[in-house]
DNA sequence: GTCTATAGGCGGATAGAC
DNA sequence: GTCTATCCGCCTATAGAC
């Protein structure tokens, strides 16, 4: 699990893309210039034109390269065999802690997707919505079968995923805690959150180890 | 409890900040010009820095205000003589149903005042943090007291407001609930996360009717 | 695949008349 | 308190040499 070992041969298109994802993280896609880019990159404005075509299509394929990654992972562990609290769990955690390690990009999938074009948009906006499903199903199961307190599964849903997220802005690296003991943390809260009419201490982090 | 009787008859310093609020959320703080601005106000851009001096001074001006209204409801809740449990439920409560109603000008203060310059932004953590603490301080004399379970306040703290943030982008005016009902279950589910070791339903949205 | 040079427009902000 | 006119710099993007 060390973090990409191919680190040392990088393309140049791939250098771009996580110097863009840091600098529109840290100014905004709109606070930041090409030509701010390039200089971060060491190349001049024109080479980045030639990795990609327009300022919105790198974003795009910022946001486009974490999605599909993440994605995967997240719907192996929804249509699995476990409880739905288990899967939630596990799914919230595997989200809030790649939104840590991953902040950066993930900021660029969560804040500055709303400045791309009506193109680009349309394709973000479906893959947004197959990756929030699942965690939205999932809720919606425990809901049925009883192990979560009857509730609006879309307000649920929406509330856990906004709690989970706010860690990219949040989340501190001098802080007190590891990216895995904050995701622990998070899960466990929303699991909690989500209620459990029978009270016993169903899939809580702890129980689950 | 209705919204501004006195909006009929709105200076124009008021007219300008409105509508830079609606599209500094639309389109976030750079991604709007003040020949947009003027254009919305129905005025032309010099006029616009006869009201403020920058478009910096007219974004902190936005916070200002409603920072200025917001956080002495919040004081009141928070000082108050009822439990941890109930002090928390009705300042999150408060908190979430002012950032749906007022969400343009919510969304400045979260998401639009990383762009404020240096000293604008002095100002502004220090307000920030103010406000935060109201809550946090909560949560900590709740889980000294036993009413919640044995956490990081700080931790727990930004997974609430985290959570309750959140509604800023995932509102919809369209959506089937009331901003009511939506802070009723949002502070409900934030409760339940912060867990109750006595099992006893304390404090629930329910409960405290 | 990287560079120099430049197009062409829009950005925030100011001067000064009325 | 609002206007017209303007400054000047930076923006995205392109042309074309090496």
């Amino acid at each position: 699990m060390i973090n990409r070992d191919s680190q040392q041969e990088q393309g140049t298109a791939e250098r771009i893309r996580d110097a863009a994802a840091a600098l529109f993280r840290e100014n905004g896609f709109n606070g930041t210039s090409m030509q701010a880019l390039a200089t971060a990159v060491g190349v001049t404005k024109s080479s980045l034109y030639h990795h990609y075509p327009s300022k919105q299509a790198l974003l795009a394929a910022i946001i486009e390269v974490t999605m599909s990654r993440v994605t995967p992972l997240v719907r192996e562990i929804a249509e699995s065999d476990l409880s739905a609290s288990l899967r939630l769990h596990r799914a919230l955690e595997l989200h809030t802690v790649e939104s840590i390690r991953e902040r950066d990009h993930v900021a660029c999938f969560r804040e500055e997707s709303r400045y791309l074009s009506p193109d680009f948009m349309a394709t973000h906006r479906q893959k947004r919505d197959e990756y929030e499903v699942l965690f939205r199903q999932t809720v919606e199961e425990g809901i049925d079968n009883g192990e979560f307190l009857a509730q609006d599964p879309a307000l649920a849903t929406m509330a856990l995923l906004g709690m989970c997220d706010s860690v990219i802005r949040r989340y501190r690296p001098a802080g007190r805690h590891t990216p895995d003991e904050i995701a622990l943390a998070f899960a466990d809260t929303a699991l909690r959150g989500l209620g459990t009419p029978a009270a016993a201490g169903v899939a809580t982090g702890e129980a689950a180890r």
